[in-house]
DNA sequence: ATTATCTTTTGATGTGTATCAAAGTTCTTT
DNA sequence: AAAGAACTTTGATACACATCAAAAGATAAT
């Protein structure tokens, strides 16, 4: 989790999470609606939140990785307001919100972390707003595949080559698109060298050329 | 501001208004890249944020009115992340960020009155995906009077009319349309008879029929 | 192993919104 | 009051992505 604690802050830390829960795949974590209690830290595994709307329509919202959190959206109202679906079998450390809130009184490192950590949501968001509002097709994914491989080259993952855990589908609808135009794109993408796609199997070729088309500007 | 605070606890709350500010139309509170002290507490005016990619792009990611709380997206990185414009003279009660939260550790309502509106803010972005990833024109702007609507219906004015604060580009933006196309759009609304508009004025004449146009699936 | 289901790809066609253009209206400046 | 700038409306046309359709490939179930 977080840095810039000692050794006894550490240790209350550890108070927050109240136990362990797995999640298999396919399985939701929380569903919009429910009680909320806790924000949940993602130890191992892969989700996805997604809202709906009455009609059925489905948004996603975001997709959440090893040592990111999820649940924020219930503190408003105190019930969650999107799905979490786990994407491959995982495993979450479940913080009663409760205790946070209690330690972080106490702990101003851990106030400002709970602070930073909704403000960075809110500015991600941000950005999916500019990606869905400004962006064509390719912009989109490139955007997609380069925030992707940077989260994932945080962890210590490659950052020239990543397995998806979604669906055509499932991208998407985060990015404001059709399954098919997210294929074409890809295949796009596959005979201009950029990347090479074996299903799920993503490995990318020519960075600087995805971040040529995510920011054409840049590049005169 | 906030309910649940005692006489006492409203006194400290005082503490955490530094001073006021003015922001005159066309004005900005704050721009993308300034470092991030205060939060703004909006007492009169009318404020518009937005971000810019680094082509020029401009993605507007909300309007906020009075009684509503802007800046928080500078917490995770000290730096705003966007740039907020008052479209009309404003107001601003100053909160650095540091007070807040020195006082939102002694006082938990407040602590969690945070919390919320940050949660808030996440909600409220979650749907804005939806609408950009989902909604048709006409769709996207019957949501967007109608949001405008009941936030301004909870601050006791008309829920049949407004007078708006944006251009037709600004909306636009906001909505991930052209200006035409908003132009269009309420065009299409007078003429079914659904509103009235004149220039940035508009009277909402069926007000169902603007639900039914948000949200056709509730009405068989 | 075989069948059924789900996912992905690719092609043909359709459509909603963007773009381009011009005129009308309102607001601002002098 | 006149001129200029900014905003809005409306029409004609273009295009990016959606939709429809079908086949191929992967995954799960029996």
């Amino acid at each position: 989790m977080p840095v810039g604690f000692n050794v006894d802050e550490m240790k209350r830390l550890d108070e927050v999470v109240e136990k362990r829960r797995r999640v298999k795949q396919g399985e939701l974590l929380f569903n919009s609606g429910d009680t909320f209690t806790s924000l949940y830290a993602i130890r191992t595994g892969f989700f996805k939140t997604c809202v709906t709307s009455e009609d059925g329509r489905e948004q996603v919202t975001g997709f959440q990785m090893a040592g990111e959190i999820i649940g924020m959206d219930g503190i408003v109202s105190d019930r969650h307001n999107c799905n979490a679906v786990a994407l491959e079998d995982a495993e979450v450390c479940v913080m009663p919100f409760a205790t946070v809130e209690d330690l972080s009184r106490e702990l101003p490192a851990l106030q400002r972390h709970v602070h930073k950590i909704m403000s960075r949501e809110i500015v991600r968001e941000n950005s999916v707003m500019m990606l869905l509002g400004n962006m064509r097709a390719e912009e989109r994914l490139a955007a997609f595949l380069l925030n992707l491989l940077q989260r994932l080259h945080a962890r210590g993952l490659s950052q020239s080559e990543l397995v998806l855990r979604m669906t055509r589908e499932e991208i998407g609808s985060y990015l404001g698109l059709k399954l098919e135009t997210v294929s074409r794109a890809f295949s796009k993408f596959s005979e201009e060298g950029i990347i090479e796609v074996k299903q799920r199997y993503v490995k990318i070729l020519a960075p600087e050329a995805l971040k040529k088309i995510f920011n054409p500007q840049t590049y005169f």
